[in-house]
DNA sequence: ACCATATTTGTACTATCGTCCAAATATTCA
DNA sequence: TGAATATTTGGACGATAGTACAAATATGGT
């Protein structure tokens, strides 16, 4: 990451009146959060870090052990209530129902939480989703990890709700079609000159809400579109609902 | 990057019988493009580079002067040629005559060269495509510079051969889509775990062909849903154009 | 107030980074 | 061939990376 040239007045703000963080913690968490999700985990320094979050460089060890581990800590933050507002959501949104209304009910569960966060400040939501954007480019072990234990469940118990709306597209496409719709949202997330005040400021500003629309009513024309199997005639009626979950 | 463990065998290999690389300058910028587009351009350097392709890092510098001057020329390098083929294969879709089918011919001109580029060798058009799904993510300068003055009429041709095909849906929905489309067809290509051998290996692959037929069909589907401005009802005529950065 | 503990600081270590440069070597052309 | 040029080499530079650690300081319970 690029720092600023220094300018250090050396004299003047010796003292400054022993100003100490309540929680040193938290702000370096602040601090590794809005820089790794602008500028990306390799380009950002743990000194680069301690500045914007006013501490030293040796907290950082002394908290998170090393990098990685700071890492860790920011995902173990989010993924908890992320996926719990999901859940919520998906429970609420399965009520639905009328079928179309439902289907955009539970692509709407899924969309909203990485927009709003439950937890901390404002934009928070955004903020880590467009983390985990930049992380699944770069490609983390660390992060590569807690992905695969905390939100396959997830994703998993949506593309369930999803099929259960669509029974007569196969799963394979229903996959398919998720998998595009999270590359969309992350898209989304970082660039931010299209989505220009979306990604700071309040998580529920106009800007946030309209991709949100435009990304929710594409993504259920896809899901409903006809699937590639040439097998598969379209429609019929529902056939039973097919319980038996494949792919755990 | 992360080094294999040196292993240096020190004697057995000191001469090497004198194998010069007929083109020095080659072997360095495929070896780029392949770290790069594997791990980021800030996790690689400029010495796994050189180590890659067998040359010594001076020799980066020598041809290159910087490490952006290198990633610039590899944009330079499959730019040319993927909008090239672009504008063939658009221009080509644009002669279909039933809109339906029209609609899936250009969609499938914009993707089809993101697979298969025109240049060198087999998943060329893979790999760079893949780059700049990781750049998008890492944010680089130079990436910015060049494909603002590269893509973006090529996008805007793209967008306003849609529009002649849905004219009924505002611009500003159709600039969404599009954008949804790019960030669904970048994170195919950076999550290699999920569509396996289409990243490696022959770029028409089933797999890759698997995976463009599946975002074709969910992109056309998407393009003809239903707009989200409350104040048009359904067809009528489009309105003012309105232009937007479209399909960086 | 005192002590035990938690945290912060400053500094230092080693490794690697991008880039530079002079010498060595290969290539090209008269 | 020999001279001019192009390329490669190996080493070096200063900057910055992640991390470690002892000393300094703040905090909280008694």
């Amino acid at each position: 990451m690029v720092r600023k040239p220094a300018k250090s007045n050396a004299k003047a703000d010796a003292k400054a009146v022993s100003t100490r963080k309540p929680n040193m913690r938290e702000a370096i968490l602040a601090a590794a959060e809005e820089l790794f999700s602008t500028y990306g985990f390799n380009a950002v320094s743990v000194r680069d870090i301690a500045q914007t979050a006013g501490a030293n460089p040796g907290s950082v060890t002394y908290h998170f052990k090393t990098k990685d581990g700071l890492l860790l800590e920011i995902y173990r933050r989010h993924c908890g209530p992320m996926n719990r507002r999901r859940s919520e959501l998906l429970a609420a949104a399965r009520r639905v129902r009328d079928l179309q209304d439902r289907l955009e009910a539970i692509v709407r569960a899924y969309v909203l939480p990485a927009f709003t966060s439950g937890s901390d400040l404002a934009g928070g939501g955004t903020r880590f989703t467009r983390l985990r954007a930049i992380m699944s480019a770069e490609g983390n072990e660390v992060v590569r990890k807690i992905i695969a234990q905390t939100f396959d469940d997830t994703s998993h118990a949506f593309i369930d709700a999803i099929h259960e709306s669509l029974p007569h597209i196969p799963r394979t496409d229903l996959v398919w079609r998720g998998h595009f719709l999270l590359g969309a949202l992350y898209y989304t997330l970082v660039t931010p000159e299209r989505v220009s005040r979306l990604s700071r400021g309040s998580a529920d500003g106009t800007d946030a809400g309209h991709a949100i629309e435009e990304l929710v009513r594409a993504t259920v024309a896809a899901l409903q579109a006809a699937p590639l199997d040439p097998a598969t005639p379209p429609p019929r009626k529902a056939p039973g609902v097919t319980q038996g979950r494949a792919l755990t």
